[in-house]
DNA sequence: GTTGAGCGTT
C-alpha cells in the first residue's frame, strides 16, 4: 500500500508540494529536504484532536501517522521552528554581498556519523546550494572516519544558512561552524577600527568622535591613558575605515595619520607577556612610555626570538628618542 | 569489530 505522493508545505496555509515516498510508505527526511533545504522533520494538524502533531522521525526516515499518510498537509519543521530568523539572516547577508567582500571560507563538520563518506555530505549538502568541496576526516592507517569533516559552498548565503542551524546527518545532529584555524585571519583588512597617529593630548574624545562623524557613523573612540599620542576610531562601517587609511586629517590643527588598526592579536603587549610571562615587563614598559621612550617595546615586538631588555638598551642608547614617535606607537595597542 | 568532544597528514 505505498503511497505515491505525500503533501509538504512550509505553512498549512500556503500551496503543499508533493513529496515523494519510499516504496515500504515511509519518507525520507533527506527527499523532503531536497524541496526544502534545512527541513529537520514534518508536523500536521490532527483531525481529531485540532492539535499539530509531530511525524515520527527515525534516523532520517519519517514515518506515516497510524492511518496512514492520507491526504494531510504536513507542514515543515526547522530547527527551533525558525525560519523567519533564517530569512533575517539570509537578507543581512545579501546586503553585504552587495558589497562584494564576502568570500566563503571551509566549514567544519562536527559530529558525523563513522560511516557517513563524502558523497554522503556532498548528497545532503547540495540541497543548501552549490557545494565546491567536501572531506571526511579519516585515521591514515584505518581508513575510518574521525566523525568530522569540511565542506565548501560557493555561495555566502549558502554558507550562512548552513551554519545557522543544526543538521541531521545520517541520523545524527551535526554542527557545522568555521573552523578554529580560520577565526579571523583576513579580519584586519576588512577592519572598522582605524588608528589616529600623532594626536594631541587636547584632543578628547567626543572631539575625535564630532571630527571623524563627517565620514561616517562612529560606534567607538579609544584614546589610552595615560597619553601616548594615538587613539583607536571604530566606524560601524568597515568601507569608511578602509577609505581613511592612508589619510593625513587635520584635527584641531594637528595633522593626524591615519592607518589600519592591528588586529588585538597581534597587540604587542600580549604577545610580550606570552613571550615572558605574564607582566614581568610591563611596569617599565609603562614607566618608558611616560618618560617618552616606548622605542624599545616597539621593537622587541617586531624582533622575534630576542630578549626584550637588549632591545631596550639598544634603542634607548643609540636612538635617542629621535625615531618618530607614530612609528612606534603604531604597535602598542592597548586593552 | 569499541567511541562522540573536537579542529584540517597536503
Amino acid at each position: 500500500m505505498a503511497e505515491l505522493y505525500i503533501r509538504v508545505a512550509e505553512d498549512e496555509n500556503e500551496e503543499p508540494m508533493e513529496i515523494p515516498s519510499e516504496d515500504d510508505g515511509t519518507v525520507l527526511l533527506s527527499t523532503v529536504a531536497a524541496q526544502f533545504p534545512g527541513a529537520c522533520g514534518l508536523r500536521f494538524r490532527s483531525p481529531i484532536s485540532q492539535c499539530m502533531r509531530g511525524v515520527r522521525l527515525v534516523e532520517g526516515i519519517l514515518h506515516a501517522p497510524e492511518n496512514g499518510w492520507g491526504n494531510l498537509v504536513y507542514v515543515v519543521n526547522y530547527p527551533k521552528d525558525n525560519k523567519r530568523k533564517m530569512d533575517e539572516i539570509d537578507a543581512s547577508s545579501a546586503t553585504k554581498i552587495k558589497r562584494g567582500d564576502q568570500k566563503t571560507s571551509d566549514l567544519i563538520v562536527l559530529g558525523l556519523p563513522w560511516k557517513t563518506s563524502e558523497q554522503d555530505l556532498k548528497d545532503y549538502f547540495s540541497t543548501f546550494g552549490e557545494v565546491i568541496m567536501v572531506q571526511v576526516k579519516r585515521d591514515v592507517k584505518t581508513g575510518h572516519s574521525k566523525g568530522f569533516g569540511f565542506v565548501r559552498f560557493t555561495d555566502y548565503e549558502t554558507q550562512t544558512k548552513v551554519m545557522s542551524q543544526r543538521h541531521m546527518i545520517d541520523g545524527r545532529w551535526c554542527d557545522c561552524k568555521l573552523p578554529n584555524s580560520k577565526a579571523g585571519p583576513d579580519e584586519p583588512m576588512r577592519s572598522r577600527k582605524v588608528f589616529v597617529g600623532r594626536c594631541t593630548e587636547d584632543m578628547t574624545a567626543d572631539d575625535l568622535r564630532q571630527f571623524f562623524m563627517q565620514y561616517g557613523e562612529v560606534t567607538d573612540v579609544f584614546i589610552p591613558k595615560p597619553f601616548r599620542a594615538f587613539a583607536f576610531v571604530t566606524f560601524a562601517d568597515d568601507q569608511v575605515a578602509q577609505a581613511l587609511c592612508g589619510e593625513d586629517l587635520i584635527i584641531k590643527g594637528v595633522s593626524v595619520h591615519i592607518s589600519n588598526a592591528e588586529p588585538k592579536h597581534n597587540n604587542s603587549r600580549q604577545m610580550m607577556e606570552r613571550r615572558f610571562g605574564n607582566g614581568y615587563h610591563l611596569p617599565r614598559v609603562y614607566m618608558l612610555c611616560q618618560h617618552r621612550s616606548t622605542l624599545s617595546f616597539a621593537c622587541a615586538d617586531k624582533t622575534v626570538g630576542v630578549p626584550f631588555f637588549i632591545h631596550f638598551f639598544f634603542f634607548f642608547f643609540f636612538t635617542n628618542g629621535k625615531i618618530c614617535a607614530s612609528d612606534i606607537l603604531r604597535t602598542l595597542e592597548c586593552d
